[in-house]
DNA sequence: TTATCGTCTGAAAGCGCTTTCAGCTAGCGA
DNA sequence: TCGCTAGCTGAAAGCGCTTTCAGACGATAA
């Protein structure tokens, strides 16, 4: 094999065949060709058949561009993140786009790092590349930048909430609702002493969802939670780790708590190990997402398997059906579930 | 707040200003309104000011469709992985979309779920929607592949392997070298009966270059890798667990696992708790990637860090380099990093 | 003052496709 | 047989921008 610092990249090949070429091998209008590969039903049998072999025997492969800008549609849905590098929103991405594959559409995505202006500014980037809709995680960020995509014109979807008052179309669930169901599981079983690590909640409304939803299903039964139990961290393993020994060096220890993500739950698992603390008889914990460790560490994880690959899913059949003028609504609230495994029990007493 | 199902997206706003009605406002003509926006460096500072001033009234944002047709650049780079919902590669992607935002490219990503024929389709689309660029992970797939590449003359890389000969441009790590590295280890400290847990090889030659790197060194020293001891697997923590099950299961047993992936590593150690197994002193076991938990999991993975962010960044910065038409030549393979920790250690007696 | 540059600007020609609109053909009923 | 309709097809006008080319202008040199 011979060494080829160029890789051909400038290689003389013939330059691709245009639409206009195709028309003249096959004999038809360029409209004609046209027609053959965006509305195939309304050209005869014949000279569809003539196009297609022209079409073969040119190699001819549509310039997406011109496309575009005849047709007014780009063919491109972006997709802004908060991080990709949790398997978190990975789920959801891939997902994602092998819905809106089958319609000819392709994601373009971009990662905020939790960011708000680096959201900003990445949707102003895809605005201008011309996406036909737009998919953004939670609803938390200024007036103006909806204003900006409603000026576009751009239809658009939240995922991982629910319900914005209608504000919003949302492909999500209830944060608050469901980190409620964990915390009256864990009040069901007859946890008074409570604490919670917590990702942070500035501009993270699934964060602040979950915790709203903590505090409210302890009002609920006339508890609270002090403040001083209550850890917000980055989202991490280590993070969890250093929480949870945190929370259990001070008395009255907590029986119970509650993670915000499940990586949270991991690291206090693992610390609970080196503390010699035995779950859940010396403490329960919860997680959150039901990630692809849960089941496995021992003890396995109670934690709320949320709909991530569904959310993907939903959110891209929504904009397919916005983009091609259905009448949609988008559906309600998804369901969330519960996953109760080893690591909650009653508290010892 | 009222309920609004149709979320305004038919809102009648003014339709967007073009260049034309910038340079009307302006007073200046289309092709200087161009040229502040692509190259502002040639036009007299006076026009600029007058034409920025047009642009931020007219709130104007450039069409990028029509953009890419007159410019035959589309701004848009093509990624193409395995697999997006595993952490692995959403560092990658990570990486590369934030190299190569700065410079106004915007990533276009697809998965393939480790399926050639998915990939393919994949890559016409994207060829078709006119990428300038495109990043492609491992070098195993059909010479037609890269054909259709070469004949678009569209820039491309591969990551996740090196050295392919210099037959194609790559940014990675030789995960052959990086798997005998392992193997080394494992041998200097005295083992001699070893067992592997492998990812499917077809069509996946990071995965198959591991294992030829762990073959390869055991037969530096004389010895042999049974065939039966080889575990193929889907990747996934509890596939690791079942794999580790099996190998124990039969005499001799072997005194060191190599695990082709952290989560066949963390399944492996998992299982080794429920078998009362202790690690390093009855098995050491090894993985691959220094994946978020490999730190975090009692005891520490000793495993092999992949530079999977670097590979983003300069993968992006590689594209950009040869979009920029510059003299580039691929870097030399990246450097790997066995990190030693505490489930490794000599064999008993 | 005039000739010679060099610098910056504007006119205009597309980039490759979609889509409207008019026209053609064939088929049908009268 | 003729007229009308329905169904297809082709001509042509852009979509909004970049870029070439030539020309205008001011500055410098003679």
């Amino acid at each position: 094999m011979t060494i080829n610092p160029e890789y051909a990249f400038k290689a003389d090949t013939k330059p691709g065949a245009t639409l206009e070429d195709v028309a003249r091998e096959a004999g038809v209008s360029p409209a004609t060709v046209s027609r053959c590969l965006n509305n195939p039903g309304i050209v005869r049998p014949l000279l569809k058949a003539r196009v297609d072999a022209a079409i073969e025997k040119l190699d001819y492969v549509p310039h997406g561009a011109a496309r575009s800008l005849a047709s007014r549609r780009s063919r491109l849905i972006g997709a802004i993140f908060p991080s990709l590098d949790s398997a978190l929103f990975g789920g959801t991405l891939e997902a994602l786009q092998s819905e809106i594959a089958g319609s000819g559409y392709t994601p373009v995505v971009a990662s905020s790092n939790y960011d708000p202006e680096q959201e900003r500014n990445h949707l102003r980037n895809m605005l201008a590349s011309g996406i036909d809709a737009l998919m953004l995680v939670g609803a938390a960020r200024e007036a103006s930048v909806y204003r900006l995509i409603r000026q576009r014109q751009v239809p658009y979807v939240l995922t991982w909430v629910a319900g914005t008052d209608g504000a919003h179309p949302c492909i999500g669930f209830d944060n608050r609702a469901a980190a409620a169901a964990v915390t009256r599981h864990l009040l069901d079983m007859g946890h008074r002493r409570f604490a919670m690590i917590s990702g942070a909640t500035a501009n993270n409304d699934r964060a602040a969802g979950r915790l709203a939803g903590v505090q409210a299903a302890l009002e609920e039964r006339g508890l609270t939670l002090d403040p001083t139990r209550i850890i917000t961290r980055p989202f991490g393993v280590e993070e969890g780790r250093a929480a949870l020994r945190l929370l259990m060096a001070r008395e009255p220890r907590p029986t119970a708590i509650i993670c915000g993500a499940d990586p949270f739950a991991y690291g206090a698992l693992l610390e609970c190990q080196t503390l010699g603390l035995t779950v859940p008889d010396d403490l329960s914990i919860t997680g959150f997402d039901d990630m692809w460790l849960s089941a496995s560490l021992p003890p396995g994880l109670t934690t709320l398997r949320t709909p991530r690959n569904e959310m993907g899913t939903l959110a891209g059949r929504y904009m397919l059906s916005v983009l091609a003028g259905e009448e949609t609504l988008p559906p309600r609230p998804l369901d969330f579930e519960l996953i109760v495994r080893s690591s909650t029990g009653p508290p010892r007493q």
